[in-house]
DNA sequence: CTAAGGCTTCGAGCGCGCTTGAAAGCAAGC
DNA sequence: GCTTGCTTTCAAGCGCGCTCGAAGCCTTAG
């Protein structure tokens, strides 16, 4: 009954997006207000359609992770590509990818077709670690469940 | 396709103990090797039964999370009630919650059972927390996925 | 009797990922 | 020209959850 539970959740959780249009959006932007316009974003618009502080957005840069335009006044550009790319990493770092590993990826991909093989391994290493991260997080949901159940006197049992 | 997967994976996560049997596993002892000998247990053996560190053990007591006797010479001794306990709060750890919450928890624990309603309200905060961040995992297991299918030449249209 | 290896307490240190603050430049409205 | 509110860089600080090290006590084997 609980599994069934979570399984529900998650189903309820990525349905929208039939599986099969899923590759699309992964191709075409990761986010669906981000194309609507070509135009650069400022610093504050990035930080604001992504989810982060336009500190931790400086702050990525300086470590590598993207490479925003500049503009005449030095003002940092964003482009969709950019913002594709910070969807990217904000998904990684959501998904517990350390700022490491997102570095040497960032690299690595910067470095051109020759490290595919490495990347892939990287991809596939962070697939093994949401997996696991997903049972741990499976067998917390349980117990919270079975702890509701109790307070709210056990009604089965 | 990606999301019948993740499907699969959380139900390969929790199937061994069939559904009705996982309230059981709760009431009982939350971890089968726990249960088998009622002996108190060393801080390094607890520590190695819930794949911590003695330290933060240690820890973990002075934060007042679980209070283990002490045997003559003023060893800790952790009981199966102790080690119940203390995977509760792994699990919980492990799932994000953060240390604050858990000492909050344990104490209204200790309050008895007019703070339930408390209790009850942290363990549904918990289980939104918790299955927010399922929500999450899946789009970036989704993200490992679709970048490992390109890595592969996207044999698929 | 001694040596090895557990255990104790205490306080300081650390790694990660931001976060904040200071000082100053640029843009647009009045 | 002035003000308001964005932007820039740089360096220092911080909160969380451990993690480590020192100094000393207890227990068991030889």
């Amino acid at each position: 009954m609980a599994t069934q539970a979570l399984i529900e959740r998650i189903l309820a959780a990525s349905d929208g997006p039939s599986s099969s249009a899923i590759d699309a959006l992964h191709e075409l932007l990761d986010d669906a207000t981000i194309e609507a316009s070509a135009m650069p974003k400022s610093v504050a618009e990035a930080a604001r359609l992504v989810g982060l502080s336009t500190h931790t957005l400086r702050y990525y840069e300086q470590e590598g992770l993207v490479r925003p335009a500049r503009n005449a006044s030095g003002y940092r550009e964003y482009s969709a590509f950019d913002l594709r790319r910070l969807v990217f990493l904000t998904r990684m770092r959501l998904s517990g990818m350390t700022m490491t590993d997102l570095k040497r990826y960032t690299l690595l991909v910067e470095q051109g077709p020759s490290t595919i093989p490495d990347r892939r391994r990287i991809m596939l290493d962070q697939q093994d670690r949401i997996t696991r991260q997903i049972r741990e997080l499976g067998l917390a949901l349980e117990t919270t469940e079975y702890k509701i159940r109790v307070y709210d006197g056990h009604p089965e049992g």
